[in-house]
RNA sequence: GGUCCCGUAGCUCAACCGGAUAGAGCAACUGCCUUCUAAGCAGUAGGUUGUGGGUUCGACUCCCGCCGGGAUCACCA
């Protein structure tokens, strides 16, 4: 975690000032390198001498010494200093982390909000986030999980960090591969659905899609050893044919058709909800591409009209970005259809229209895509939207498995309801063994059984950063011990649980507690640096931070814990500091577990 | 082939803008429940950060070459 705002204007003002008195000149930002002390040595924050030992004309030693002595006679925060090297470790007073603890506990607020803090504060802004666009052919499976999970995750960071933002769906709901699973549930179906089939209606659906491909191969297959060639062979296949005759009746808004799709698709919603709501996600809007992909056709005018596309012969429009480091791009087809890109300028258009003041537009969506962002934003920039600069991909890598890469056609996707499901019974099975529930009804064990599982899964995909590739073993399923969600979710429990205990012991605010121990201190630091982790979090768009936060924050408690008696009815005083400071730790792991969206339970 | 990303302990992941002896968890091994939740705590062992150069007081981090892996370059989305 980054400290050189932590100890806010106060230290670094004084470095400025040391360096100036000493050796006359005025330090950059830059040069003031501020890192949280190594916890071999003794300290809190630590001053990297070496860019002032140029002016200082001194050895580094004697440098960081000068500063030293100089801070702690102008600075009150400093309480002394010790130099290892060109290291110059400052120990900040007792007496700022009481005060610091005696605020929080006056005001949590000065925690969670950073208006409360002008060095960590970011003006708000107007954003949009869209994630998960699922297709409506085939149920979600885990590469969807990572996309859903951090679609949210973000979203709560960059609320939590006090921007106002939309978070939006686009489903893609119509085109060829839509028609695939209407066709063959037309043709083979014989009128099953969800509730004669006891099938999820996005499973049913997905059932059909694969058996499209079955009569598909089928038919190829038996056009090959007709003597075709294979080319051939899948443009003749009847089947394909029909496909292609429905999606034109589609378009021409054919009723049967129509009806069909209406139908299937709202199957498949239906299915997508339940998934939704098992994960925790949700959308202020949601976008159908039936209803936006006809959009940017007049962007594609425009551009025409202004010169930056050009038309083929075949009537096909394109832009040329060979200047910018990438090719020719289409952006209409030669019969006046919109492609995907064609779409995409569309709604970008479409979603700075309805939303006045909308600054920024992040796309989640996974790394294979970077190309496509890349010309979209370099398309919207020279029409002159000004507004093109706000859009961003966060490039997500893919989640692989042991085998390799998820293939559809393999049969090697992990199902989203199915890893739910596992990892939910999973947890149900440990939290039995342990047997501490005996208080809970049937209805309340079933929901921390579930809350356990999503915090398991949760944490461990959000724990990794976003824009790395990363790889999800279902057969060893997730840990629950360790590094882990309900590692974190455990301590939580644990803090509720001395709290039921301690509560009767507070009643002031600990006024008369004076010196730290170390790991009461190690846990003041670490809760103090809540606002610094949701604002950098917020500015990297990382949930892994958060996670990486919750994380120490709870090693620290049970550190803490382990070591210290609470409650202690003869230690009024330090019961009633101690009480507080689990309090307010209880308070920073709910609030950055709830950026995951996982719940931090008060048994388990 | 062009462009981009990745390579850290047996495995999964960290390491802030270039800072000190590269950190966690899992797996292995040792201890710790008569005391607030042992899903815990403490410890041992495990590394030439793919590789070879360069820049720097200082490189996992920046630059160049090589090796290995991945993505992308459709009148698909």
């Amino acid at each position: 975690m980054r400290n050189e705002t932590r100890f806010e204007p106060g230290l670094k003002d004084s470095i400025r000032r040391a360096v100036r008195e000493l050796y006359g000149y005025d330090t950059t930002d830059a040069e003031i390198s501020l890192q949280e002390t190594r916890r071999e040595f003794e300290g809190d924050v630590t001053l990297v001498v070496f860019p002032f030992i140029k002016k200082s004309g001194k050895s580094p030693e004697k440098t960081a010494q000068e500063i030293g002595t100089f801070l702690t006679s102008s600075n009150k925060q400093v309480g002394s200093f010790n130099v290892v090297k060109g290291f110059l470790n400052l120990l900040i007073d007792d007496a700022y982390w009481l005060e610091f603890f005696r605020s929080a506990v006056e005001d949590p607020a000065v925690l969670l909000d950073l208006r409360r803090h002008p060095h960590l504060f970011i003006p708000p802004g107007h954003l949009m986030v869209e994630y998960s666009s699922p297709n409506t052919n085939k149920p979600l499976h885990l590469g969807h999980i990572r996309n859903n999970l951090l679609g949210y995750s973000v979203s709560e960071i960059l609320k939590a960090a006090g921007h106002d933002v939309r978070k939006v769906n686009l489903v893609n709901d119509r085109g060829i591969h839509i028609c695939k699973s209407m066709l063959a549930w037309r043709d083979f179906g014989k009128g099953e659905t969800p509730e004669s089939s006891t099938l999820k209606g996005d499973h049913l659906v997905g059932k059909y899609y694969v058996l499209f491909d079955k009569k598909f191969k089928e038919q190829t297959e038996k056009l090959i050893s007709g003597g075709m060639s294979r080319e051939e062979a899948e443009k003749n296949a009847p089947i394909q044919l029909e496909i292609q005759e429905m999606l034109r009746k589609w378009e021409a808004g054919d009723v049967e058709t129509i009806r069909l799709w209406k139908m299937m698709n709202g199957w498949v919603y239906e299915g997508f909800d339940e998934t939704y709501r098992k994960l925790g996600v949700d959308f202020d809007k949601v976008y159908y591409e039936s209803q936006t992909y006809l959009l940017g056709k007049k962007l594609v005018e425009e551009g025409l009209a202004k010169n930056l596309f050009f038309k083929k012969e075949d009537g096909s429009i394109w832009i040329d970005l060979s200047d910018e480091g990438y090719d020719e791009k289409l952006v209409l087809r030669g019969d006046g259809t919109s492609v995907y890109i064609t779409q995409d300028l569309g709604t970008a258009q479409l979603r700075f229209d309805e939303n006045p003041g909308l600054e920024k537009l992040i796309f989640v969506v996974g790394n294979e895509q970077e190309y496509h962002f890349k010309v979209l934003k370099e398309i919207l920039r020279k029409l002159g939207r000004p507004w093109a600069d706000g859009l961003f991909h966060l490039s997500y890598g893919m989640v692989d498995l042991p085998s390799g890469k998820m293939k559809s056609r393999e049969g090697t996707v992990v199902d989203a309801d199915d890893l739910i499901a596992e990892i939910t019974d999973q947890a149900e099975m440990i939290t039995r063994a342990q047997g501490k529930l005996d208080a809970y009804d049937t209805f309340e064990a079933k929901q921390l059984y579930h809350d356990l599982g999503m915090g398991a899964l949760k944490y461990f995909i959000l724990k990794v950063d976003p824009r790395k590739r990363m790889l999800f073993n279902p057969a060893e399923s997730i840990d629950l011990n360790g590094n882990t969600g309900p590692f974190i979710q455990y301590t939580h429990a644990r803090i509720c649980s001395v709290l039921r205990k301690g509560s009767t012991l507070v009643r002031g605010n600990a006024s008369g507690y004076q010196s730290l121990t170390g790991p009461e201190k190690q846990l003041l630091k670490l809760i103090h640096a809540y606002p610094e982790m949701l604002r950098n979090a917020a500015l990297g768009l990382s949930p892994a931070l958060a996670a990486g936060y919750s994380y120490e924050v709870a090693k620290a408690y049970n550190h803490f814990y382990h070591d210290h008696i609470v409650v202690d009815e003869t230690a009024p005083d330090v019961s009633e500091f101690r009480i507080r400071l689990s309090r307010l730790t209880a308070l920073v792991i709910k609030e950055s577990l709830g950026l995951l969206g996982i719940v931090a339970p008060e048994r388990m």
